[in-house]
DNA sequence: ACCACAACCTGGCCGC
DNA sequence: TGCGGCCAGGTTGTGG
């Protein structure tokens, strides 16, 4: 699923849901979801421990934990945190189950089974090397351009870098190089001042749509409780190959770069430098 | 330091 | 209907 806004989505959803919570078992019907530590001592760990409170790095979830600890939680491409009652009805490609007290439970459904869980004592160990979050402070438009002018690489895989920047994923990359008039295979280094300020200017404004409308939902992404987001409605460019694109009408391209499939629009977004 | 590409998994869709 | 091939919001490791 999930890139920035997805994650923000439902870590907004959860906290005040789960807050105050204590873990009262695990279960992992995919062990290998527990990235670390292993899936006994995971439990050994986290059962007993309470909410404090829930923050987004990049793409993950960090639950801060009494004692010390912290869990954290990774989607990948399908994976669902969904917070339900232990009598609702199960959820399919459930494979890891986190009981709270009475009787709620988080339950990790991912039907690729990339997602993972870590409960470490310094989330810094697994979130350490991520850039800035595009909202902070140290995200500024100098950051970025000296970045870019360093790399010689595509500027969307830049985009894509989280060491870079921390949560941007295949969906606001393509919509954020289509707001910001860039194509895609431009090299990083060969932005002008006008058009990094540009770019910088439309990640903040993609993502903050993204986060408006609650997510995009093409296949399997949903919040907290199941529910689609909206922001698919309003994709200019993912996954529209052939149809016009809002600004001039020309058919929307879809090519493969770094392979992963990339949408723009060949006039609006041109590859002279 | 930079690619490209495979691996990790499962399911949906398209064409034959 | 069946089967093969391609596609998929991510990340990591390998090899050139």
């Amino acid at each position: 699923m999930p890139e920035l806004p997805e994650v923000e989505t439902v870590k907004n959803d959860l906290l005040p849901l789960v807050q105050g919570r204590t873990f009262t078992d695990v279960a992992f019907f995919w062990p290998k979801a527990a990235q670390t530590p292993n899936p006994e001592e995971f439990k050994r760990r986290l059962v007993g421990r309470a909410i404090l409170d829930i923050t987004r790095r990049g793409k993950y979830i960090i639950f801060r934990l009494t004692d010390g600890e912290f869990l954290l939680v990774h989607l990948r491409m399908t994976g669902q945190l969904l917070f339900r009652k232990g009598t609702d009805t199960p959820d399919r490609y459930t494979h890891t189950v986190l009981k709270l007290d009475e009787g709620h439970e988080l339950r990790f459904a991912d039907l690729r089974k990339f997602g993972a869980l870590w409960l470490v004592r310094d989330p810094e160990e697994v979130v350490g090397d991520l850039g800035p979050e595009p909202f902070s402070e140290e995200f500024t438009p100098e950051y970025l351009a000296n970045g870019m002018a360093r790399r010689s690489s595509p500027i969307k895989a830049a985009l894509l870098d989280q060491n870079f920047i921390a949560g941007i994923g295949n969906i606001y990359a393509d919509e954020t190089l289509f707001e910001a008039r860039i194509h895609p295979a431009r090299k990083a280094n060969s932005l002008s001042q006008d058009e990094t300020n540009r770019l910088y200017n439309a990640i903040k404004s993609v993502l903050t749509r993204g986060i408006a409308n609650r997510g995009t939902s093409l296949q399997d992404y949903t919040d907290a409780f199941g529910r689609e987001g909206h922001n698919q409605e309003q994709l200019r460019v993912f996954r529209r190959k052939g149809l016009p694109c809002p600004n001039c009408g020309t058919p929307i391209v879809r090519a493969t770069q770094g392979g992963r499939g990339t949408f723009f629009c060949p006039v609006d977004q041109p590859l002279e430098e």
